[in-house]
DNA sequence: TGATAATATGTAGCATGCAACATATTATCA
DNA sequence: TGATAATATGTTGCATGCTACATATTATCA
């Protein structure tokens, strides 16, 4: 690590490194760091009618990507997936009574990792924080779109 | 990416693009971006008998994916490993005459994708955000080891 | 010296990510 | 209506990353 001077390599280790400090915990409930994030998203949205695309937009993943986790996640037992009776294209995403069983402790587990992350940091620490990382973003020409603008 | 509130996704969003950035140039070279950092590495530390581990080391990877990467570049013609002569577990990696083609092409794209990320940043800005950056990998207990500490 | 430990690397199997192809379904417009 | 476009999802093949296991080589210590 000693000659990574430059943020963009740093960034790769921080996100590696915090995907890490999820291993144990998301594998102790069977899940993987991904497929925990996923999930959590998905039962939060429960009763919207939320699909692949959603989780796509969400993550900013392609469909191939999402179509394997989803996949993973339905072969565990933590989802169902059924065509939309409106729309056939859209394939709706259920939680199972397994992922409810667990809904609460994903919920506490990513709070308190991503406080942990910013342990130490003031309010106006964090808040400058973010605002950095979506400079960053814009440099990268990644537009921040409101809630409003989607679907 | 609108329910982006949490500095936690924002940066595998920021991982995920700054990667992405990178992408065309790599693969004009026939590189992947990955392939392009660890090759610019290897070309820089040239005659100072580097192997596996020293990557492992830079880039904070596991022995079992290093060597995949270096398979592929062995594979592409950039690289050639031999085992070292006075301690032979350890593979030393040489650069062809492939690879010193596009050195200069490689420094120059790799600085220049380095500055647009922190364009518009200023001095005090750039280091407060490297600052913000180790105090959050010091919460994920990763730590900065200065380079004597090494091997 | 000879057994044991440490180190460097190899390999298998899996998850995540992509691009590039495909199909099925719905929307649109002539 | 009927052809075409748009949309959601499926599939394949690859690179990158991991863990867990393996071997080969060197270091250490009794």
């Amino acid at each position: 690590m000693s000659e990574i001077l430059h943020i963009g390599p740093l960034i790769r280790l921080l996100n590696k490194e915090f995907e890490q400090l999820h291993s144990q915990k998301a594998s102790s409930m069977g899940l993987t760091p991904t497929q925990l994030f996923v999930l959590h998203y998905i039962s939060k949205h429960q009763g919207e009618n939320i699909c692949h695309r959603d989780i796509e937009k969400q993550f900013e993943l392609t469909h191939a990507t999402v179509s394997g986790i989803i996949s993973r996640l339905e072969a565990k037992g933590f989802i169902n997936c059924f065509a939309d009776e409106k729309d056939r294209r859209f394939r709706n995403i259920m939680i199972t009574d397994k992922a409810r069983l667990c809904e609460s402790e994903m919920k506490k587990h990513i709070e308190l990792y991503e406080s942990q992350l910013v342990e130490g940091f003031s309010e106006e620490e964090k808040a400058l924080l973010k605002g950095y990382i979506i400079r960053l973003l814009e440099n990268l020409n990644v537009k921040i779109k409101p809630m409003e603008e989607r679907k």
